[in-house]
RNA sequence: GGGGGAGUAGCUCAGUUGGUUAGAGCGCCGGCCUGUCACGCCGGAGGUCGCGGGUUCGAGUCCCGUCUCUCUCGCCA
């Protein structure tokens, strides 16, 4: 399709969109929107102060069809005047005689009280639970001893002279008010009444400020937005892409981007210099607590001429402003720690470590090899090449056997030979003394090392992981984890943010036989060409980084490898010849060969940020219309057989048997699209 | 694909060594109630105990299979 002819249809959509009936009423909605603050949702509840709105019409010539104020606006300075809301029945209680009904909207709720004068109240007598009703009356004071200080507006209260019906409500399948928790089929299922309810709705309200603040950062450090496309190429690197078949050309697909990486680097190529964008990303993998199946979002950015320390001094405002702005007072690390690869495995046993829990592992394969030790387990894992990591459990002497016993089972149900301790008393010089199974093979003076090296003395325990390296580092990990979380030496209430930089290049694939690329085959080799033609791979780093926040991984990036020679023997060490490279990554390979950008970047996962900032322990309460672990939306019924039209025009068959019926409970609801 | 947990009323859950008619709270329906804000009081409807098979005189309960939800490992450049 031709430039112009895209504009004109374009042109055309817009035109509809102008001339349908009822575009009239969405107008003056509009305009009358704008007399409505920006106000969060039940501000007053959320913590903060609630910002009252002050309409700029107090007495309209003529009433607005739906509401002349918010179900959080009103106050005592609107006592005596005639106005007209429009909300949900949040709750409503009958006393016979008088009757309340709990008005909800996005912005608050207010208090509607009828009585058996008011000409409404056979009316308000049939309302039940979620009905959508417009409600006119004076605004009263409430009297005195009956004002509710936990309410906005719980000075006043709308006397409801008349009530209209606007949307009726079914019996529901799950209570909008009230905080009682319900099983995800159902709240997916009906997603529109759990969005109503006051945590959720604040969430999604918290993501959207997340990501307009982002925007505005973003902006602020001279950084454009850009889209890239959705239907594009596969990658041949990473998670499993969705496809899309094409219809023009039988037997092919197009892939929805994991992330728009080639894309962004392409952007810098073509000399934008700063690009960013909230990017949907798309990956065909499981699901887990913290990650959506199917899609996601990023803070997607990329910069040119920029070194590593360039990059980190951009996103570092970006993020600790985030967290600050949003983060309820909490405190956020001011100066971000950079951490080696290696030293965090070493330190943490993972590469995303929460730094809010103060141990850190050591190192003591040494002292168990020391020939005054004679626990043999040790000695013969650390003879076979292992390594043993000693784990403080600060004040733990004090814990029962239990303690000790517990966390063992753990350790072997993880799949470790388990975790050897030592329980530290002092004798009367105010030395270590070992109790404790493994505590009679080791030597006061190897234990006064031990103790040194792992920062413990009489009244703590420390535990050992023995293992091959990477194990032994996983486990001691786990158990660090476990021990600062049991021992509560894990402050909740702070931001600890900090960079893994350092990661390695290479990593040997066990299972192939061969060195491959541990990251990003994208990333700058640190030392460029002279390294990969001197070092051994295995040592050599990328100018790879990740971001973590309180143990979880907000983000990969690195300083990209720019330079096409570069690249052939980066690719080249990994088992790939130029023509590997030219078929995979045409676009961005060709692209390097015509003057590129020296360029790196980063791409923060918004839906971690805003996990973190809301405090909840899963995605789903952050995302609008997430899907289930099973990666399906039980609201709009997807995924949903093809019909055998759609098939034939796609060139499709599929082989796939007839789907079953549907259990009962879980079918779709009727489509919508009909009415 | 593997492992753990769960599945009893619309919802949250209880249900004893296998034993009479499977219960409670919330919600729903009806009645009473003029100042509540999780209003209160009285009454009522509502159940294939996920599904299938087995053991037993008798199964919500024990066994086997299966489905679903969830957490997790694999996977996630």
């Amino acid at each position: 399709m031709s430039q112009r002819s895209a504009t004109r249809v374009t042109a055309e959509a817009g035109g509809r969109e102008a001339g349908r009936p009822g575009a009239n009423a969405v107008r003056i909605a509009r305009a009358f929107d704008k007399t409505l603050p920006a106000m969060r949702f039940s501000a007053a509840r959320a913590g903060r102060p609630p910002a009252i709105p002050r309409p700029s019409i107090r007495e309209p010539p003529t009433m607005h069809r739906y509401r002349t104020h918010t179900c959080g606006a009103l106050s005592e300075a609107d006592i005596g005047t005639d106005v007209r809301l429009a909300g949900w029945c949040n709750r409503i209680r009958d006393h016979g005689g008088v009757l309340f009904i709990d008005l909800r909207d996005h912005y608050g709720t207010t208090q509607v009280v009828i009585d058996p004068d008011s000409p409404a109240f056979a009316q308000a007598e049939k309302l039940r639970s979620e009905w959508v009703v417009r409600v006119d009356g004076p605004v009263r004071r409430r009297p005195s001893g009956t004002e509710n200080a936990d309410m906005a507006t719980g000075h006043i209260e709308l006397y409801a002279a008349e009530i209209e019906v606007l949307g009726p409500a079914a019996e529901l399948p799950m209570p909008v008010a009230g905080e009682q928790d319900y099983p995800e089929e159902i709240r997916l299922k009906y997603r529109f009444l759990d969005l109503r309810r006051e945590r959720l709705h604040n969430n999604i309200i918290l993501r959207s400020r997340v990501i307009d603040s982002l925007r505005t950062r973003m902006k602020g450090q001279g950084f454009t937005e850009f889209q890239t496309p959705i239907l594009t190429a596969s990658s041949p690197e990473g998670a499993r892409d969705y496809l899309v078949p094409s219809r023009v050309h039988p037997g092919k697909f197009y892939a929805l981007p994991q992330a728009p990486q080639q894309f962004k680097q392409l952007i810098m190529v073509a000399g934008f210099d700063r690009y960013f964008q909230i990017a949907p990303c798309f990956r065909d993998e499981d699901a887990r607590a913290d990650r959506s199946p199917g899609e996601f979002y990023q803070l997607d950015i990329e910069m040119s001429f920029v070194t590593q320390d360039d990059v980190f001094d951009t996103v570092e405002p970006v993020l600790r402003g985030i967290f600050e702005e949003f983060g309820k007072g909490r405190p956020v690390t001011q100066t971000f720690t950079r951490i080696p690869y290696a030293r965090s495995m070493l330190l943490y046993g993972n590469d995303k470590p929460d730094l809010r829990n103060p141990l850190l592992i050591a190192d003591v394969s040494e002292h168990f090899s020391d020939e005054a030790v004679t626990f043999k387990a040790f000695k013969t894992v650390i003879g076979n090449g292992g390594v043993v990591r000693a784990i403080p459990a600060p004040g733990a002497a004090s814990q029962p056997r239990s303690f000790f016993d517990k966390l063992n089972d753990w350790a072997r149900g993880e799949g470790s030979a388990g975790l050897g301790y030592v329980v530290l008393d002092a004798d009367e010089t105010g030395a270590p003394v070992g109790k404790g199974p493994i505590a009679k093979f080791i030597p006061a003076e190897v234990l006064a090392r031990i103790c040194k090296a792992a920062k413990v003395g009489p009244g703590d325990a420390v535990f050992f992981a023995a293992d091959v390296e990477a194990k032994a580092a996983r486990i001691a990990g786990l158990a660090r984890t476990r021990i600062g979380r049991e021992l509560k030496l894990v402050d909740e209430d702070r931001f600890e943010l900090c960079w893994i930089v350092d990661f390695p290049m290479y990593e040997w694939n066990e299972d192939d036989k061969k060195v491959d690329f541990s990251h990003n085959p994208f990333s700058m080799p640190q030392g460029g060409l002279e390294a990969l033609e001197t070092q051994d791979p295995l040592t050599i780093n990328a100018f790879q980084y990740d971001i973590v926040c309180n143990g979880i991984e907000l983000s990969s990036g690195a300083i990209r490898n720019h330079r096409p020679d570069v690249m052939r023997k980066a690719f080249a060490i990994a088992g790939y010849d130029e023509a590997v490279l030219e078929e995979r990554f045409g676009g961005m390979y060709r692209a390097f060969q015509y003057g590129a950008p020296p360029h790196g970047g980063i791409a923060p996962g918004v839906d971690r940020i805003v996990m973190l900032l809301a405090g909840e322990e899963n995605l789903r309460e952050i995302v609008l219309f997430p899907m289930n672990q099973r990666c399906e939306d039980l609201l709009m019924g997807a995924p949903a057989p093809a019909t055998p039209k759609q098939l034939r025009e796609l060139h499709l068959r599929s082989t796939a048997a007839p789907a079953a019926e549907p259990a009962p409970g879980t079918a779709p609801m009727a489509s919508p699209h009909g009415a």
